[in-house]
DNA sequence: TCCTTCTTTTCGGTGAACCGAAAAATTAGT
DNA sequence: ACTAATTTTTCGGTTCACCGAAAAGAAGGA
């Protein structure tokens, strides 16, 4: 029924909106998959037959109910492997990836389970990102993107983009970690431990603080 | 370069070599496989383009030194990963087979070697049979099959095919276990610890002694 | 040997997932 | 509002691994 590739599909599909509200479009799918348009408008086309996808022609692209659950069941996948590989077997954050983006497609639902039950059913993956339960429920916490929160906001960190290259050093450098809390000071300054630091002009569209 | 469905035939083919001598013949390699003998035929031109195998029109089919390389790596892998899933995971021996099926076209040589090392690199998979080295090494033990073993031939079972229904019940019936002291009495008739036990007929090609 | 039977190959065809080039629709600039 | 740039779709084509039907080859019996 579902295929390594409908499975990434919905996967990037979801990704996009678990943090943002905007839907994606198909040429940033495209990208996101390393794909080319084209394939993106047909395998569009067949996700939406399937009932998983919303999508009229030259429009953006949306999950139904059924294509966020089955969604949600990919990512539990992916994000339980990758904290697995990370504290069973010594992987780096860099390294894991790749292998989980194999494994999530080929491991059964009885593996899945032994390992979530070894791991002591971790509702976080190391990155600070929910893992969903195996009903396809998300624990979500109120958020609000760096971006948009009012001067003077104070929460917790709660999730940093990978896709913004050296943030997560720059925050590192500055002890901003997930779960610190921080106050809003600036566009792109965080109080952190009574200290102003200043970030990369990127930073406000790749930091989420709780709402 | 390979593909599962290249793993696999290279797979059955040395499986079929590993404790006959015969050589596969396409339409077995078909049966076992699962899939039409157009499908093989096919295959195996493109395995033989390879170097893999060798095969001429209407022959049998056998694995080059390249083809049994990789095939004992394939085995390897499946052959750990099984040893994996039942050590550490509690599946039994009738459930293993098919994740480990899956998995060993999707862990990484990195991943592999994680998990022989958390097994100790074990030499011997549950069921007895040989676990190749990682560079493709093969310890084999010399060997008789128990219907060609002479009267009076004393040794260790050292395997059991498991593709003779009820004969693994027969034998754990009897006591006799991979690993067990055995002499052989008559066609079909072995003494365990100083008893005689008759075995059913077509135990003698299914049962391997050490020589 | 000749004829039947069984095995293997050849041949045309399928579905999945991908591609590039060209056409169509949308969005943006002035 | 109209043209230019961009995005999306359509269309024809590819590769992989499979299939069934029919042809070709090998093997066995009288």
């Amino acid at each position: 029924m579902s295929s390594a590739a409908v499975d990434d599909y919905l996967k990037m599909i979801y990704h996009h909106t678990e943090w943002q509200t905007e839907r994606i479009t198909p040429s940033q799918l495209a990208s996101e998959l390393g794909l080319a348009p084209s394939s993106v408008t047909e395998m569009v086309r067949k996700l939406a037959a399937q009932g998983l996808v919303t999508h009229r022609p030259y429009g953006p692209i949306s999950l139904t109910a059924a294509g966020e659950h089955r969604a949600a069941a990919i990512i539990r996948r992916h994000r339980l492997i990758e904290t697995w590989l990370v504290r069973e077997f010594g992987y780096t954050w860099a390294d894991v990836h790749e292998e989980a983006e194999i494994l999530e497609h080929a491991i059964s639902d009885r593996l899945l389970d032994g390992i979530d039950e070894r791991l002591g059913r971790p509702r976080f993956d190391p990155h600070g990102d929910a893992i969903p339960d195996a009903d396809g429920t998300v624990t979500r916490e109120p958020f609000v993107l760096l971006a948009d929160a009012p001067l003077g906001h104070c929460g917790r960190v709660l999730r940093v983009s990978d896709r913004v290259p050296g943030l997560l050093e720059a925050l590192d450098e500055a002890s901003v970690d997930v779960g610190s809390v921080v106050c809003v000071r600036g566009p792109a300054v965080l109080e952190v431990d009574g200290q102003d630091v200043s970030l990369p002009t990127t930073a406000p569209d790749a930091v989420w603080l709780s709402a």
